[in-house]
RNA sequence: GUACCCGUAGCUCAAUUGGAUAGAGUGCUUGGCUACGGACCAAGAGGUUGGGGGUUCAAGUCCCUCCGGGUACGCCA
């Protein structure tokens, strides 16, 4: 139930045109203009009345009960000052009853989702760049979860290809090799394979025979790539992300629903063989609307098959599926390679997931790229994270074990990195600098986790259960509790508009903002030291706030700590 | 070259998706620990939202154009 929605009722049983979504209610600019605001341009409209002439109706002929003290204008503004008591105690009472569940839509009741992300290529450890992509989708599956979607997180194993017969080229022996040696050879082997065209085109041979279904080849390449994602799943895990399926693009040659898929093409004319005697589509018969990337080779000239023509049947074994919604987490780079193979698709009748893009992760000095060793790894830099967060927390937890306090510092990092990638519009360049990443103060995850640690100080020394919001008084005097109650009130939109936006992005704005409210609050407001009434009421807001800040920075992968 | 993404305070990012006076952090200046945890707080300075035009009651947000950064157009994946 909507904390507003006695404000709402009246108005809508007034005006039976309108509906509960045209009334948006929000907090105003300050608090000396009310305690919550309503902007009436969506409803005016829909009434076709002036929304100052409309707003002045509301003020002047609806009758709101007693818990609203007092109506007035502010052009299209209606404000309304309210009986904090009341409400304050309604959107307390809520979140405790709700509990883990709290912020939910619960729009994915009864649905199942299907979120491919990671997937990236076994021959490197992940830098923070890819990182982002993992980050991304993790978050999303939490948010879709959160929301009662039924969520099956898949990977794709990009277990064949030129790269990876390189790879397997250059060891013999593979089950001598860790991961850190991966690195090292494949670089070695990009190298090689430009100086020398024989090595490249043993590699070409080896695809084609791991194609022709040849089982020794099979097994080194298997060999090869489960080291890589054995050790890039190690990684992953450290920031909390795991995966429910692992689907191997070895899995997908010569699949045989691609023959649909290239009658589909041949009946619209699209598909030819091109003069380097490739089979490729022509896409700007089945709608593509320009030049570059209209033209896509399925086929080698050898009848091996390039990675699109793999992905396509992927793509329907991930379609057919059937979930009620399919995400797929790309980097920017894969913006018109997946508007062709949806294009392609869609020729055969097939839909295809939806994308989220994110962009690239910059250094300083330019961009990442691996074979210069302009990278940095996750590992060194969780490694750098943890190590800073320790001093910290050996200095603030001294009473606990050596071990406790790993695991904590090890929390701090990973709200650290997860905080400052997750707040960032997905579409947008990050520039990456250890300074502000490494930096625990102001706008971070760590930020928010030491309001968590200071609720739970004083929930701690309070000692006894938490009073029940039914019983007692329930007096809000200052307007830090009553900024902090809204602030908690509106969570649920936040969700709403995460889930809309495919981001968790406004939700890191959220936890940021309840923390600063919060701190005005604790800064403002005696909880323990205050008489009894106002103690208990305290006490509530603070586990509220602690309930609300745990939810949302679950959202984001973070942990709310009780100690740091 | 063409297409797509982005451009907001010195720096890193917000702005309820077209709505009240464009907000935070960081950096800089000043102040606050006999503490419910200083990984904190208070105050100050900092903006022609890249430039120009347009659409309307209202534009950082939509349209056109120019400038700057990113990405893509492979017998790579």
């Amino acid at each position: 139930m909507n904390p507003y929605q006695s404000l709402a009722d009246p108005i809508l049983s007034a005006f039976p045109e309108l509906t509960s979504e045209d009334l948006a209610f929000s907090a105003p600019p300050n608090l000396e203009m009310g305690d919550v605001a309503l902007r009436t341009f969506e409803a005016a409209r829909k009434l076709s009345l002036a929304p100052p002439q409309f707003a002045a109706r509301i003020a002047k002929e609806i009758a709101f009960g007693s818990d609203v003290k007092e109506t007035f204008t502010a052009g299209p503004y209606v404000n309304f000052r309210l009986d904090r008591e009341v409400y304050g105690r309604r959107i307390v009472e809520r979140i405790l009853r709700e509990g883990p569940r709290y912020g939910s839509n619960e729009t994915g009741a009864g649905k199942r989702a299907l979120v491919e992300h990671t997937s990236i290529n076994p021959n490197a450890s992940p830098h923070v760049g890819r990182a982002r992509n993992a980050m991304i989708g993790d978050s999303l599956v939490r948010l879709l979860r959160f929301e009662q979607y039924d969520v099956e997180v898949h990977y794709y194993v990009n277990d064949i290809g030129r790269q990876i017969a390189l790879l397997v080229l250059s060891c013999e022996h593979p089950e001598s090799l860790t991961f850190d040696d991966m690195l090292r050879v494949y670089a070695e082997a990009n190298a090689r394979a430009e100086e020398d065209p024989e090595f490249a085109a043993q590699g070409f041979e080896l695809l084609a025979r791991i194609e022709q279904g040849d089982e020794e080849t099979k097994k080194r390449f298997r060999a090869v790539t489960d080291l890589c994602l054995k050790g890039q799943l190690a990684v992953l895990a450290r920031l909390g992300i795991s995966y429910d399926r692992f689907d191997r693009e070895s899995d997908f040659v010569q699949d045989p629903r691609l023959e649909t898929i290239l009658d589909a093409l041949r009946s619209k004319n699209a598909l030819f063989t091109d003069e380097e005697m490739r089979l490729s589509v022509d896409l700007s018969k089945i709608g593509h609307p320009y030049e570059e990337g209209r033209f896509v080779a399925l086929l080698r000239s050898n009848g091996s098959s390039m990675y699109g023509y793999r992905d396509i049947a992927y793509t329907i074994e991930k379609m057919d599926k059937g979930a009620d919604l399919n995400l797929i987490v790309l980097g920017e780079d894969h913006r018109l390679y997946m508007q062709q193979v949806a294009l392609i698709l869609s020729a055969a009748g097939k839909s295809a997931p939806e994308p989220i893009y994110y962009s690239y992760i910059l250094l300083k000095e330019g961009k990442m790229s691996t074979r210069q060793g302009k990278v940095v790894l996750l590992s060194d830099f969780l490694d750098e994270a943890t190590a800073r967060a320790a001093e910290k927390v050996e200095e603030q937890c001294k009473d606990l074990t050596p071990d406790e306090r790993k695991v904590i510092a090890g929390q701090v990092a990973v709200a650290a990195i997860r905080f400052a990638i997750l707040r960032v519009g997905a579409n947008k360049n990050v520039i990456f600098d250890w300074d502000s990443s490494l930096s625990f103060t102001g706008d971070t995850g760590p930020y928010v986790q030491y309001s968590c640690a200071r609720i739970s100080s004083i929930l701690r020394r309070f000692g006894k259960p938490v009073p029940e919001p039914s019983g007692g008084p329930f007096p809000v005097e200052t307007g830090a509790e009553w900024a902090l109650l809204t602030k908690l009130a509106s969570f649920r939109e936040y969700v709403a508009t995460a889930v809309q936006q495919r981001s968790v992005a406004p939700i890191g704005q959220f936890v940021l903002e309840t923390a600063r409210f919060f701190t005005t609050f604790y800064h403002e407001c005696p909880v323990l030291d205050a008489p009894e009434a106002q103690r208990n009421t305290r006490i509530q807001i603070c586990a509220a706030t602690r309930q609300t800040l745990e939810n949302a920075l679950g959202l984001l992968g973070i942990h709310a700590l009780e100690r740091m």
